[in-house]
DNA sequence: GGGCGCATGTAACGCGTTACATGATTTA
DNA sequence: TAAATCATGTAACGCGTTACATGCGCCC
C-alpha cells in the first residue's frame, strides 16, 4: 500500500466521501504535506475497495452526475490505525529556494535580497491563510460540524503548517542578513 | 531544464567534481532540500554537457578507477545564475508523519504520545548533526579551504535545515498536548 | 582472497502529472 | 448560450528509484 491510500483512508475516517470530495479536502487541507491529482485518486479507489478497504454507494447529486460514496470498512479502518501507529517514512521534500539559495552569493546582493524579500511576503501570506483556516476550523467544530477527532486530527496538521511558515518566513530575513555584505562571516558574535 | 540540472550547476560553480563527488555532495549538502541517486546524476551530467553547460577532464584516481571530472562554461554559469535570479517553484514535500498526525485523535492516546515523543528525538538528533557540520563548515572557511560564496550559499540552507527541525521539534511538543485529554478544545487561553 | 570504498554507467519499474474524454446542471 | 462547477474516469508521458552490471585498488 503506498502513502496515498492511506491518505485517502484518513479522509474516509473523518465522513465519507466521493472521489471529487477526497480531491477538494486534499487541496484544502492536506496539500502543505501531500498532494496528487485527481486522476490518482480514483484508480487508488477502486484498489482499495478491490482490497477490502473501502466500499461504495451510489447517490445522486444535486448538480451534476451521480457520486460514487466511499466509507472506510472495518478492515479499513483496523488497516489504516494500525499504519498510523508505526513510525513515519523520511519526509521528502524538495526547495528550489533553497538550491537558489546556494547561489545567491554568487549573484548582485540587490537581486538576492529582493528575491528573498518576495519570498517572505509568499510565506506571510501562506501563514494568514492558515491561520483563516484554523479559525475555520474551530467555528465547524463549535457548530457540531465536525468530531472532535477530526477536528484535532487537522488541527495538528495545521499547526505544522503555521509552524513551517513562520519558520521559513523568518528564515527570509536571517538570510537576507547573512546576504548583506559585512555578514556572511563565521562567528555569530562578531562586531561588524 | 529540471531542477536536478541546476543543482549539479550549483555544485560545479563550488569546484569542479566528478559525478561520484556530487552524490556525494549532495547526500551531504543537499539532501534535506533536494536528493536523487547516482544514476540520475550521469545521464544529467551527459545532457548538461550536450547543452555546452559544463565540459569535462579525465583524471586519474588515486583509488579506484578514473575519475570525469565537471567544471562549469560560460554559458553554465551565466544559465545557474539566471535561473537562479526568478521566483521559484513551489516547494513540494510528502510527510507522512503528518498524514499519521490525522489518525492520532483515533488512537489510544498513550500511543500517540509515544509516536510524538520518538519523532521529537528524531528531530533533535538531526538539528544537532547541522549544528555539528555547521562548525565543520566555518572550520572548512577559516582554514581558506572553501570560498566565501561557497560557504555563505551553504550556510543559507543549512540555516534552513537548523530552522525546520527546530521548529518540528517544538510542534511535537505542541502536539503531544494537544492531543492530551484535556486539551484539543478551541480557546487558546481555556483553563484546564 | 574477500570485502569495502571508489567510480561510472544502463535498464526495468513505479508512481505521479498532464492531457484527453465525457457529460450533467447551474449561473451569468 | 457560454462558462463554471460538479463528477468520474483513461492514457501518455516524465522523472526518479531500485536493481543490475562492471571494474580498480587498498586493507584485513
Amino acid at each position: 500500500m503506498r502513502t496515498l491510500e492511506y491518505v485517502i483512508l484518513a479522509g474516509l475516517i473523518r465522513r465519507p466521501r466521493s472521489g471529487y470530495d477526497l480531491t477538494k479536502w486534499m487541496e484544502k487541507e492536506t496539500s502543505h504535506f501531500f498532494s496528487v491529482g485527481h486522476s490518482s485518486i480514483y484508480p487508488a479507489l477502486a484498489r482499495l475497495e478491490e482490497g477490502g478497504l473501502v466500499g461504495h454507494e451510489v447517490v445522486p447529486s444535486d448538480k451534476g452526475p451521480e457520486r460514487k460514496v466511499y466509507s472506510l470498512t472495518g478492515r479499513g479502518r483496523e488497516a489504516l490505525l494500525a499504519w498510523a501507529d508505526a513510525p513515519p517514512a523520511e519526509r521528502q521534500m524538495r526547495d528550489e529556494q533553497l538550491v537558489k539559495a546556494l547561489c545567491y552569493p554568487y549573484m548582485a546582493e540587490e537581486r538576492a535580497l529582493a528575491r528573498l524579500e518576495e519570498e517572505k511576503v509568499r510565506h506571510e501570506e501562506k501563514l494568514s491563510r492558515y491561520e483563516g483556516f484554523e479559525r475555520e476550523l474551530e467555528g465547524l467544530f463549535r457548530g457540531g460540524k465536525i468530531s472532535r477527532e477530526a477536528y484535532l486530527g487537522t488541527r495538528l496538521t495545521l499547526a505544522r503548517g503555521i509552524g513551517v511558515e513562520k519558520s521559513y518566513a523568518e528564515w527570509c530575513e536571517e538570510a537576507a542578513r547573512m546576504v548583506s555584505s559585512a555578514e556572511g562571516y563565521p562567528a555569530k558574535g562578531t562586531a561588524i
